[in-house]
DNA sequence: CACCGTTTCTACAACGTTGTAGGCAACGTT
DNA sequence: AACGTTGCCTACAACGTTGTAGAAACGGTG
């Protein structure tokens, strides 16, 4: 049931170079050799074997992405447009997780590399440049600023000014009080510092104080997360009358605790989150947000791995930035 | 500074072949040879290639997860489990996206097998029987309802009665007039027809009507057509007291719609949901479900498909049930 | 009609790996 | 001392594909 060349090659009586031909599109092939061949390509269901064209070739058409936790939302629906655009290269995507852990991230990003694979869209949480810096040159299209300083082609979004532009649409609201979910101390928290940094922004340029006790940390960015840190803020006696929180899980979270608190959104407290996932656009109320373009972003980073598929794998590396626009729903909804 | 068995067993001093045994572990190696291949892989960074271990082997040591769409949390989560599951083995899971249409559904069944893969874990929403019955023999396991009559081996649960076991806790609140969203006319609602089916067991037990009028088809299983389905009852003038919803995406829907509408949950309607998505412990209100145990679900999958890869391909298929559970929350927590 | 360029096709080798067959020591047994 | 057994290693072929080189057939030109 399982053919090879060979067996077309017999079939259609010619050499199993000419069927390879016709398989590949090559042109100099007679009309009625050419219908011949896929005729019996037809009867016998002949598919190529990839492994075996890629040992000839040196592609696969496969590229990886590897993201830390598939069923955070955020990743899951980036790699949903992932898939898309790299279906239009005619690739097929292996999706791996890498728990965020520093270990897993280098086994991804050196291991990955078995030959399976052509390239990789890699969401690192804990990686470091000096991981990625031995790895021979498998293409790497990086995601987000985790790493920085260019080992490899990165796709970002500028985390600063959005996070500043989301805090100024509070404090343009009326909220004097705003705090912040989400900051880490940790080395690996590069969005969380790019976005504390244009919350603090924000709050300087319109003559705000930053208050420490307002930063709520959050080691990871769950909802359980969100809810402990909103929690915290609410026992500890500060009285925010806004949250900016650094993503949409921990928003839902944050959510959840001023409800079990008996507290309003927005009238008592407004919220806000960053990413935009589905959940934010039914949850009760519905999640103000910044949404950063998933589509574009996707379709970026393929586009820069094709570039370094098919052009010069030594040109120096890129960094595009992607589009975002701030998503304003009922959980900032002036009464 | 990609390195070849040749590459190493000429560091080394070796054969090819011997470096080839050290890396498969091969037993008759003496321990300084053995010492010395590993020195040689370990300075050269050797990693074997996949492919062409595959062309000779007949295995990559890869499998797929094919299923509908990633941003559905429920196949997120699964996807999780089964990357795990799959980890044990030494698997790598590569995934794809069929969208649900019965067309890639066919090509990835099909199609994928384009010896790249060792098996495949399907769950498949529009695939007929005939579609499968034509194939060659790449293992596969397939999640769900769907495709019966087994052309595959199969991982279930029991969903009429876990439908009817949900109805029951609402009748067992005192819910008399209990809607059902979710409901499909086509072919493809194989979960739909059973848990419809589980829903009218419980009612017709209990002694209560079947109301066709309270009973809302939905053609997809998102938070919109969930709210959609929702307002619809609402405006048909239907007064439910409970809704059980035939996935935790279209309660949440429904969670949404009852709140735009001033209905409070679970005081003036009861809402119930199956999947147990992450989502629902952090609604508002949180969600009472059917509980799928998704980590059972992928450990089966993934037993079934070593079974069919090491043992016999032609035996008998097999089908497995996994276990489930309610989980009660605020949803339908008497006041 | 000899010549040349193009079209069409074929044979062969190679990609990197592992299974098979077999060789050579070293050992224990008769 | 001759023999078989075991341990360790090597040479070779093969997995299915495609690039290269070149042969054969064809068409047009001088």
């Amino acid at each position: 049931m399982r053919h090879r060349l060979k067996d077309v090659a017999e079939r259609a009586g010619v050499s199993v170079k000419t069927v390879s031909n016709v398989v590949n599109g090559y042109v100099h092939v007679r009309p009625d050799t050419r219908a011949r061949v896929e005729e019996a390509i037809a009867e016998l269901n002949y598919r190529p074997n990839l492994s075996a064209r890629h040992l000839r070739k040196g592609r696969t058409g496969v590229i990886a992405l590897a993201v830390p936790e598939l069923d955070i939302p955020y990743f899951a629906e980036l790699a949903r447009y992932v898939v898309t655009a790299a279906a239009a290269y005619g690739w097929t995507v292996l999706i791996d997780q890498t728990g965020g852990r520093r270990e897993q991230e280098r086994v991804v990003a050196s291991g990955i590399t078995d030959h399976l694979i052509d390239g990789l869209i890699f969401s690192p949480l804990a990686l470091t440049a000096e991981d990625l810096a031995g790895l021979d040159g498998t293409p790497m299209v990086l995601l987000g600023e985790r790493v920085e300083h260019g080992p490899a082609d990165r796709v970002v979004i500028d985390n600063v000014t959005a996070a500043r532009q989301i805090t100024e649409h509070l404090i343009e609201l009326g909220h004097r009080r705003i705090a912040a979910i989400g900051s880490q101390r940790t080395d690996e928290g590069a969005s969380a510092r790019l976005r504390l940094a244009g919350y603090a922004d924000a709050l300087r340029a319109a003559g705000l104080d930053y208050d420490e006790t307002l930063v709520a940390p959050a080691s990871a960015w769950h909802r359980a997360d969100g809810a402990a840190a909103m929690r915290g803020l609410l026992t500890s006696g500060v009285r925010p009358d806004a949250v900016f929180c650094f993503n949409d899980t921990l928003a839902l979270g944050a959510l959840r605790a001023l409800h079990e608190a008996g507290l309003r959104v927005p009238e008592d407290v407004a919220v806000v989150g960053f990413d935009d996932i589905e959940d934010g656009r039914f949850s009760i109320p519905t999640l103000s947000t910044v949404a950063p373009d998933k589509e574009r972003i996707a379709e970026l980073a393929v586009e820069l791995l094709a570039n370094r598929l098919d052009g010069d794998r030594a040109a120096p590396t890129r960094e595009l930035s992607a589009p975002y626009r701030l998503e304003l729903r009922e959980s900032t909804r002036t009464p």
